[in-house]
DNA sequence: GCCCAGGTGGGTA
DNA sequence: TACCCACATGGG
């Protein structure tokens, strides 16, 4: 699927983002949210000069919550823009510290802060820390549901392991992969269908009528 | 008008 | 553990 992806679509150059600070606030703000309505968001935050921890930290929440309207579900969101700055301050407001760090103990304290759920730990861990830990999402689940229709996985942790048992846990890997599926699902499987009509992985897909979730 | 978008936290059985 | 539901804007 790999070698597929990559000669397909070319290296993806992710994330998207000028900086760990802004890719960890991207991650926040793109939660269930199109990534175009995130960069909205990021734009008011550049233009309201509140893209720095101490800077969200400083400005009242309500007002946190009107500059990042635009990205939805504004007022939870500028809650856990709050925690995160929190968490970073805890870090003298920089993410070298994470570097050197076990990805799993990363990952576990991420996931102790207000709004960091499962992906958007990963999402930190590899595309902020560089250290690897396979981002898994809906469009992958999709993906794996296709080719795997009995598979049986519950829950994204199981989904995740699926792929980190198969894989050399090497960040730089990790973080092509999961955006070279990112850019397939948004070409052509966002549909929630049982197979994608005709795709690059199309004959890996599952071939039977069985309706899978 | 309706569905979808790079989820998460809180509540209930 | 396993489901519900609220959270909310913007594009197709």
């Amino acid at each position: 699927m790999y070698d597929r992806l990559l000669a397909h679509y070319g290296p993806q150059g992710w994330w998207p983002g000028d900086g760990p600070f802004e890719t960890i606030v991207g991650a926040i703000l793109t939660q269930n949210t199109a990534w175009t309505n995130a960069a909205r968001a990021i734009d008011n935050l550049k233009a309201a000069g509140a893209m720095s921890a101490a800077a969200l930290r400083a400005m009242p929440e309500e007002a946190l919550a009107e500059v990042v309207r635009p990205s939805g579900y504004f007022n939870a969101k500028a809650r856990k823009l709050k925690a995160m700055a929190d968490f970073l301050g805890r870090y003298g407001d920089t993410i070298e510290p994470w570097r050197t760090m076990q990805p799993k103990t990363l990952r576990a304290e991420l996931l102790a802060v207000h709004g960091i759920g499962p992906e958007t730990a990963d999402d930190i861990v590899l595309y902020v820390a560089g250290l690897p830990s396979f981002v898994m999402d809906v469009y992958t689940q999709r993906i794996v549901d296709r080719m795997l229709p009995r598979h049986g996985l519950r829950g994204y942790d199981a989904y995740q392991a699926l792929f980190e048992r198969h894989l050399p846990h090497e960040a730089p890997l990790f973080n092509e992969y999961h955006a070279l599926l990112d850019a397939h699902a948004k070409d052509v499987c966002t549909k929630r269908e049982p197979r994608c009509a005709s795709c690059v992985l199309s004959d890996l897909c599952a071939t039977g009528r069985r309706t899978v979730k």
